[in-house]
DNA sequence: TAATAAATTTGTAATCATTACAAAAGTGAA
DNA sequence: TTCACTTTTGTAATGATTACAAATTTATTA
């Protein structure tokens, strides 16, 4: 299925900036912040802006199309795939990998209605341990 | 074992605004944030500079006394419990809840020295269900 | 105790991510 | 084409956080 189709599938028109920066978070698995996506399809769009990059990723979470990743920075990620699935950050490099989770214990919450599940995890990856 | 001794056992010099910032957090477990604990301390302390309680809530964490609950929001939170629990933030009133979960499972990360982990969960609470 | 050194606290100014908002540009229908 | 509507853009505002240096407090030494 094209992106424009993923994002027609959500009610969203698949405009050409929105299907850019939705392939973008597809094919870039490495939780960009806003700036990193503007900063990445700039010189390909020039007049691409910052604010259009915040709206239409704040667009896609609503739609529950991709998720926001908030571990421990003032700098919301955003990460294209929405299937359960726990983030590590490490404190040296500070790059966030995927992990494999199941879904966690929730024991206390009665009548309440939960939405979504976050795993996370920091430490020092692999590469920063050298 | 008073604050006191337990700031000293983790070679934090107990001052005055130490103290008091410490046992706030003990107190009250409604993960406050930075303006949350300078708001309710300034009365009491009129010198008291919200400077002063960013440093010392960032030394607190450091030293693995209190833990920074960063979930969906642009303003950091602190724990003044470090146990294994997980927080769930409620969509309509922004309160955090805390709630019994155990360890995630953690695959696919052999190699990478894991710290902390953290289950975060979203969505609407009892009282807001109503 | 007085003098000195070190640590803590404070206030102001800077930084930086994010949002508000209104104008401009683009898109589709009649 | 014209009109209504949506999307995009740029600028300015907001608000959390940090940098930094001065002021204050605390501990140490003589």
């Amino acid at each position: 299925m094209s992106s424009a189709e993923i994002l027609s599938g959500h009610n969203i028109r698949p405009s050409l900036m929105r299907v850019m920066i939705y392939d973008f978070l597809k094919e870039n698995r490495t939780h960009p912040t806003v700036d990193d996506i503007y900063t990445a399809l700039h010189p390909a769009v020039p007049t691409l802006s910052k604010t259009t990059v915040y709206n239409t990723v704040r667009l896609f979470c609503k739609a529950g199309l991709t998720k926001m990743v908030t571990i421990e920075e003032q700098q919301a990620r955003f990460d294209g795939c929405t299937e359960l699935h726990g983030h590590f950050i490490c404190s040296e490099c500070g790059k966030v990998f995927d992990f494999d989770t199941d879904m966690p214990k929730v024991a206390g919450l009665e009548d309440f209605e939960i939405a979504t599940h976050d795993v996370y995890c920091s430490g020092v990856c692999k590469n920063c341990l050298n």
